[in-house]
DNA sequence: TGAATTAGTTA
DNA sequence: TAACTAATTCA
């Protein structure tokens, strides 16, 4: 299957059934299809997400494999991964990010789990593709509630933030250099930190 | 340093 | 939700 689905709608790996990252895509019109490749969902501006989740992580090094054959596989999508940031992973975090963004050159975005993959879904979904360019754009709700859980981000960071870079992919790839006129010395690191390290202790 | 902002608490 | 407050950050 490598047309993208029609907008308002998300095509949807059949192991994903009756999973919870579903009942967040409210709005949304699911398409369950067997052979979507290693991807698990795509959706409609052409972007294909690979959720590699805590048991994943924790199983060992097959995720590797699995992440090498998805960046190999789909060439018509913009291939996305959202990986599992909890506490049993965060040992594991930085090797995967390494691996993902270095080794592949894929766009990783932390998640804390299914429900709030559901809401990046939901919201990587609703843009559409041929007004991505739009100056000004509706600011969806779940992301400006996502980038207001940001250490050291609130209301008023949140919104100039998101100014600056409308989606949760912008603000993920932004570099501190950038980040920090808007939100200043402090909060650009946070940022960056909550997009690229892994989390630590104490 | 003063203003602005965040984040937690309370009603 | 709104208002208040302590602590932090910014210019």
């Amino acid at each position: 299957v490598n047309a993208a689905p029609p907008h308002g709608h998300v095509i949807c790996s059949q192991r994903w059934r009756n999973a919870a990252v579903l009942q967040g895509l409210k709005g949304v019109i699911i398409l369950f299809e067997d052979e979507l490749g290693l991807a698990d969902f795509h959706l409609p501006n052409r972007t294909a997400i690979l959720y590699v989740s805590e048991c994943d992580i924790i199983a060992g090094n097959g995720y590797k494999r699995k992440l090498v054959c998805y960046r190999n596989a789909c060439s018509r999508f913009q291939e996305l991964v959202l990986v599992e940031r909890t506490r049993l992973t965060e040992q594991y975090f930085s090797a995967v990010q390494k691996f993902v963004l270095f080794d592949l050159g894929l766009t990783l975005l932390p998640v804390g789990g299914q429900v709030e993959a559901s809401q990046l879904i939901a919201q990587i979904s609703s843009e559409n593709p041929f007004r991505r360019r739009t100056p000004r754009r509706l600011l969806e709700p779940s992301v400006l509630a996502l980038v207001q859980h940001i250490p050291g981000v609130g209301r008023v960071k949140a919104l100039t933030l998101l100014q600056h870079f409308p989606s949760i992919q912008q603000v993920c790839n932004a570099s501190v250099a950038e980040l920090e006129p808007i939100v200043g010395q402090t909060s650009a690191q946070q940022v960056h930190s909550f997009f690229h390290k892994p989390l630590v202790e104490h």
